[in-house]
DNA sequence: ACTTATTATCGTAATATTGCAATATTAAAA
DNA sequence: TTTTAATATTGCAATATTACGATAATAAGT
């Protein structure tokens, strides 16, 4: 089929697949590399920074900013693009509760 | 073309995608919380916790596996799944990264 | 208003994912 | 060894994702 039986999950669940979803692809894992490995937002050359062509970025910034990874701020006829703190601080909390220990764990 | 561009990025790039892409979906969420909301490790039952079929199930659980995400073992005619702790720890550092403030954020 | 620069959207071809019925495999139990 | 129980694999239909050319939209500068 390749449709997710979204009601059979909870909100939670259907949710943080959609954010692990944009985080499923290396270019986009590239982008929010980039955006990191400068001391500022950026405005413009996300396009020249990376080997894909203009729509196709486009089109994951666009997924990376509906899933709330990133922030974008029309400046002129440029986009001010940045990584969303808070959207990165629920993923560690995510992970830090996947991390609780539990008794009696057998493997 | 649905076919992603890896040789573009770099390793840790791709396999880290390739792990997000085993989060990225509501039915293999559903399955760790099943596995760490009981206190042991689970021999047989995630078919009846969960509102899919055997076939379904059994191919997320391979999915999970492959991304390093659960461990499993072979129990006789069952098989024992839990989390594997190392990944999550693995997560939990990249996200820590992400973290990283850095000066002159603009937005 | 026209041009230029930058980003977004549309359309579409190629490929990937999802879910499950049918079937196979595996190992314990009878 | 036959049966039984549990999990895995195969095959396939429905749908989703990826990438990009073509084109549109937006806004600054002339």
């Amino acid at each position: 089929m390749g449709v997710t039986k979204t009601e059979h999950f909870t909100d939670t669940q259907n949710q943080l697949a959609l954010v692990f979803k944009a985080l499923a692809h290396p270019a986009r894992l590239a982008i929010i590399d980039y955006l990191l490995s400068v001391d500022r937002c950026i405005c413009g050359d996300i396009v020249n920074e990376l080997p894909l062509a203009q729509p196709t970025i486009s089109q994951h910034l666009k997924e990376l900013k509906q899933a709330g990874l990133i922030k974008g701020s029309i400046e002129g006829k440029a986009i001010c693009y940045c990584v969303n703190p808070d959207a990165i601080s629920q993923l560690v909390q995510f992970f830090i509760h996947l991390q609780q220990p539990k008794t009696a764990r057998c493997c």
